[in-house]
DNA sequence: ACCCAGCATTCCTTGACAGGCATATAACCA
DNA sequence: TGGTTATATGCCTGTCAAGGAATGCTGGGT
């Protein structure tokens, strides 16, 4: 929580992680397999979007099952929103240009 | 371009200065005297920037003028949809408990 | 108790910045 | 032209993160 969101999503494979695992929870060993990296590899991120509380984490037998947690993604939105409201609102006069053009 | 806005914006300083540039746009001195940074190292964030194609550059006589440009940050805001929608759904969801409790 | 599967962690090496300082470049002015 | 302001860039160093290989650890099965 300490850490910034931000810096953990600038490492592709970590989003890569995060996009495997919002469509479904999975075990390390899955997403070895569905990323094609080490299991090393795979076991450091996760342990970095861990302590960044971007995913969490239960054991089911031997395995651990990762899923993604969004809390700390609402600050990158909150971040981001307004930047958002920027292009929304030329969005705005956009359409209203484009009306009035009928 | 080719460069990954979510890597530029891992530094907080260039989300600084983001910040401050979304308010005014601004030359570097100013950036520098509003940030507290050197003029160098201002300097080096903005052309980080501008090869991420996040800010823009006017010439006025010897200053730069920059300013925002939220192209990039459009391929974040998309990055980040489903994850939005995953919560935006359970708020409704939660709102829909909460309603039932009344 | 032993062995194995599934993960985590350590050590090591390499590469990518970030910041400071000095310097180059460009535009303006006298 | 020479000087000055405003900005960019080069060099150097320290720091830190990522990936590979090997190893430690834990829970389950026999």
């Amino acid at each position: 929580m300490t850490v910034d969101a931000f810096a953990v999503l600038a490492e592709p494979s970590r989003r890569r992680i995060l996009d495997r695992l919002r469509r479904t929870e999975s075990s390390v060993g899955e997403l070895v397999d569905a990323l094609g990296m080490s299991q090393p590899a795979v076991s450091k991120h996760l342990r970095v979007l861990r302590d960044a509380g971007l995913v969490t984490c239960r054991t089911a037998a031997q395995r651990r099952i990762y899923r993604v947690d969004t809390a700390p993604l609402r600050a990158v939105d909150d971040w981001l929103e307004p930047y958002r409201s920027m292009w929304t609102t030329h969005l705005d006069a956009l359409e209203r240009h484009l009306d009035s053009q009928e």
